[in-house]
RNA sequence: GCCGAUGUAGCUCAGUGGUAGAGCACUCGAUUCGUAAUCGAGCGGUCAGGGGUUCAAAUCCCCUCAUCGGCUCCA
C-alpha cells in the first residue's frame, strides 16, 4: 500500500542509505582535491601528449576542467588513457609543494618551457609573490591553489574524467579554440557513485525525454530545428498556463493585442533590432532584387516591442491613460546558432508572455513592482521557488548599448529601488543588460543544472525615444512616456520545459493535461465511462475514457506511466453505486465516491490549484 | 557558428564486411477480466541523406543534415 510510486520514476527509495554530497563551493577540503585532481589531470595529458599547452584549470561546482592546446585533437579513448596515467601519478605519492616567486622568475621559466598561454596568464595576476604549485619535481603550474598535500590523498576510483568540449581562450571566440576535459572528484568512491546517481536522475527528468514520453511537442527534421510543435496534450497544457495569466493579467489591468509575425525592416530599424541583431534574424522577404538591396522587405518579428509600440502611437495618448498595460502572447522567431538549439529551453520559435507598458516617470517605480508582485505571485502558483534574480546591468566598458548614460542611470536605479523596496535577494549580473536597457531576470536551473532565464522585466527610457512616444500631461504640455517590458514566463516552451523537469512531468492537477481517466472493467461499462466523463467535460473538468479494451491492470499501469494523476475504475459496482472508485497518483486507492461528489472535488481542487 | 560524440522499426535498443533483429507500441483474433504488463498471429526498416572503397557495406572512408555534451551568443 505504502509504495504507490511507480517504479520506472527516480524517488529515492528510502532504504538507500543516503550519501552526502559536499558542494564545492562550501568545502576547503573539496577544493583542493580537485583543484589537485586537476593538475594531476594536466599531467597526465602532457606526459601522454607532449605538444598540449595547459592553460587554465578550475575547480568547478560539480568537479573540474582543464583547457589544453593540443595539435593533436583528444577522444573518447584518449580519455580512458588519461585515467589511466592519473591514477599511476597518485600512486606515486608525489608530494604537492606551493613555492612562491617573483615576477620574473617566473617569466623565465614559463620561458624555458615555452607555454605561451602561461605567460598571458601570468600578465593577469596582480601582485607579488607568484605561486606556484608542484607535483613532484616533474611538473608544475601557476596556481593560486590550495592543495592537497600530496597526490596519495586522492582516491583514483573516486575520480572521473567526464566529458570533452572545446572552448574559446578567455571565452572569446575570435581567440584559439582549446580543448577541454571535463572531469569530477570525490572524498570517496561512494559520493563519485551518489553523483552519478543523481545525474542518471537527471537525465530521468529531463524535458526532452519525458515530453516524448508523455506526448507533449515533437520535432520534426522537414519542420526545422528549434521549431516545436505540440501535440493536443501539449496543448491543453500550454493553453492552461496561457488561460491562467491571460486572468490574473485582466485582473491587473492590462489590455489584450494582437499582432502580426512580420514587419517592415524599417520598423526594426527604428528600434535598432535590425543593427543589432540582422543576422538573428529569419532572412528577409523581398520582393526581387532591387528591394532586397534597398533592403526593403519584411522579417518575422524576434520581438513584440516595436509593434506595441505602434499601437501606442495610433493616437494621441493623455496622462489620464497611462499606465497603459499592452500585453499579447505574441510568437516570435529567432535565427539562433545551430550549436545553441536544445529541447523547448533554446528554440527558434517561442511564445513570449509579453506586455509592454507605457508609464508616466512618475509611475514608473509603482509600475515595476506591481510588475514584480506578478512574477511571484505567477511563480508561486507554478511552485516555481527555486529561482534567483538577477540585476542584469550594462557593462560600462562595453559600447554594445543603444542611448546615454543618464537614460541607463535612471532605469538601473528604479530597478535597485525595486528590489530593496522589496527585499527581494538577487545578484548582479553586470553585462547581462539588454542592448536598451536594464533588466531584472528571474533565473532558475534545469534538472542537469543550466541556468536559465524565465521571468524578466525591462525598464527602458531607448525606444520611447527612437519611436518619439508621447503622452499630453495635465498642463498641456508633451512629455515622454517610460516602457517596461515584461514577461512573467519569459516564454511558454522554455517554462514547460523547466516545469516538466520541475513536477518530474507529474503536473498538478490544474495543469495536468489529462486530470482523470476512467477505467472500464470491461467493456460492457464503456458506455457509462462515457457518460461519466462526457459529464465531467461539461464541467470543465479534463476526463477521458480508456478505450482499448485492456484488462485492469494494464490500464492502471498505463495511465500509470502517462502520469495522469487521478484514475477511476468503473465496474458493476459503480454502476450499481452511481459512484466512482478513486484511485490518484499521490495516494493511492480511495475507495468509492458518488460521481457527483467526485465531479465536485475535482471542479473546486482545480479552481484551487489543490490536489483532489 | 566552433570542438567532440551520436544517428538501425512509432519508442527503447542489439547487430563491426557475407540474406536486417528483440521488447514495447500498432492491427487482427481469442479472452470479458476489479487496482502496475492475458495469450496468439500479423504489420512495420532506402540501417538519417548523398557519394566513395569492396565480389559484397548498417558495419570502412568523404560530404551534408539532425540530435546530444560543451564553448560562444541570447532582444
Amino acid at each position: 500500500m505504502s509504495n504507490v510510486v511507480s517504479n520506472n520514476t527516480s524517488e529515492v527509495q528510502s532504504d538507500v542509505k543516503k550519501v552526502v554530497l559536499p558542494k564545492t563551493s562550501e568545502s576547503e577540503h573539496l577544493k583542493r582535491i580537485r583543484h589537485t585532481t586537476s593538475h594531476v589531470m594536466a599531467m597526465a595529458v602532457q606526459k601522454l601528449f607532449p605538444k598540449a599547452q595547459v592553460t587554465i584549470g578550475p575547480w568547478i561546482e560539480n568537479g573540474f576542467y582543464y583547457d589544453f592546446d593540443s595539435p593533436e585533437p583528444f577522444t573518447e579513448k584518449d580519455l580512458k588513457a588519461i585515467k589511466k596515467e592519473m591514477a599511476k601519478i597518485i600512486r606515486r605519492k608525489l608530494p604537492v609543494v606551493r613555492e612562491e616567486v617573483s615576477r620574473d622568475e617566473a617569466k623565465s621559466r614559463i620561458q624555458a618551457i615555452n607555454e605561451p598561454y602561461k605567460l598571458e596568464i601570468l600578465d593577469d595576476i596582480k601582485g607579488d609573490p607568484i605561486t606556484i604549485y608542484h607535483l613532484g619535481d616533474e611538473w608544475w603550474d601557476l596556481c593560486a591553489g590550495p592543495h592537497l598535500e600530496s597526490t596519495a590523498e586522492l582516491n583514483p576510483d573516486a575520480i572521473a574524467l567526464e566529458s570533452l568540449a572545446g572552448a574559446y581562450w578567455r571565452g572569446d571566440e575570435t581567440k584559439a579554440q582549446l580543448q577541454r576535459i571535463y572531469g569530477t572528484a570525490w572524498e570517496t568512491p561512494e559520493q563519485l557513485t551518489e553523483y552519478r546517481r543523481r545525474k542518471e536522475e537527471a537525465i530521468r527528468r529531463d524535458h526532452r525525454k519525458l515530453g516524448k514520453e508523455l506526448g507533449l511537442f515533437v520535432f520534426s527534421d522537414l519542420v526545422g530545428p528549434g521549431l516545436p510543435m505540440w501535440t493536443p496534450k501539449g496543448t491543453l497544457l500550454r493553453s492552461t498556463l496561457e488561460d491562467y495569466l491571460k486572468q490574473e493579467q485582466i485582473r491587473r489591468g492590462y489590455l489584450p493585442v494582437v499582432t502580426p509575425h512580420i514587419g517592415r525592416v524599417d520598423l526594426f530599424k527604428t528600434s535598432g533590432h535590425w543593427q543589432k541583431y540582422r543576422d538573428d534574424l529569419f532572412p528577409m522577404m523581398a520582393d526581387g532584387d532591387e528591394a532586397r538591396q534597398h533592403e526593403d522587405g519584411f522579417v518575422l518579428k524576434a520581438m513584440n516591442c516595436p509593434f506595441h509600440v505602434q499601437i501606442y502611437k495610433s493616437e494621441l495618448r493623455s496622462y489620464r491613460d497611462l499606465p497603459l498595460r499592452l500585453a499579447e502572447f505574441g510568437t516570435v522567431y529567432r535565427y539562433e546558432q545551430s550549436g545553441e538549439l536544445g529541447g523547448l529551453t533554446r528554440v527558434r520559435g517561442f511564445t513570449q508572455d509579453d506586455a509592454h507598458l507605457f508609464v508616466t516617470p512618475e509611475q514608473l517605480d509603482d509600475e515595476f513592482l506591481k510588475v514584480v508582485d506578478l512574477i511571484q505571485t505567477v511563480f508561486h502558483a507554478l511552485n516555481l521557488t527555486n529561482f534567483k534574480a538577477r540585476l542584469s546591468f550594462r557593462d560600462p566598458d562595453l559600447d554594445k548599448y543603444i542611448g546615454g548614460d543618464d537614460a541607463w542611470e535612471k532605469s538601473q536605479n528604479a530597478i535597485q529601488r525595486a528590489v530593496e523596496t522589496l527585499g527581494l535577494p538577487h545578484f548582479m549580473g553586470i553585462g547581462e543588460a539588454a542592448f536598451y536597457g536594464p533588466k531584472l531576470d528571474f533565473m532558475v536551473q534545469d534538472a542537469l543544472e543550466r541556468e536559465w532565464q524565465l521571468g524578466t522585466v525591462q525598464v527602458d527610457y531607448n525606444l520611447p525615444e527612437r519611436f518619439d512616444l508621447e503622452y499630453v500631461a495635465e498642463d498641456g504640455s508633451r512629455q515622454r512616456p517610460v516602457m517596461i517590458h515584461r514577461a512573467p514566463f519569459g516564454s511558454l516552451e522554455r517554462l514547460i520545459g523547466i516545469l516538466i523537469e520541475e513536477y518530474a512531468g507529474d503536473f498538478p492537477l490544474w495543469l495536468a493535461p489529462v486530470q482523470i481517466r476512467l477505467l472500464p472493467v470491461t467493456e460492457s461499462h464503456l458506455p457509462f465511462a462515457r457518460q461519466v466523463a462526457a459529464d465531467m467535460r461539461a464541467q470543465n473538468i479534463r476526463a477521458e475514457v480508456d478505450e482499448s479494451g485492456e484488462r485492469l491492470g494494464k490500464m492502471i499501469r498505463n495511465a500509470e506511466k502517462a502520469k495522469i494523476p487521478i484514475m477511476s475504475v468503473v465496474g458493476d459496482k459503480e454502476v450499481e453505486a452511481q459512484a466512482l472508485s478513486i484511485r490518484t497518483r499521490a495516494s493511492g486507492e480511495l475507495g468509492q465516491i458518488p460521481i457527483a461528489e467526485v465531479t465536485e472535488r475535482l471542479a473546486a481542487a482545480i479552481a484551487n490549484f489543490s490536489n483532489f
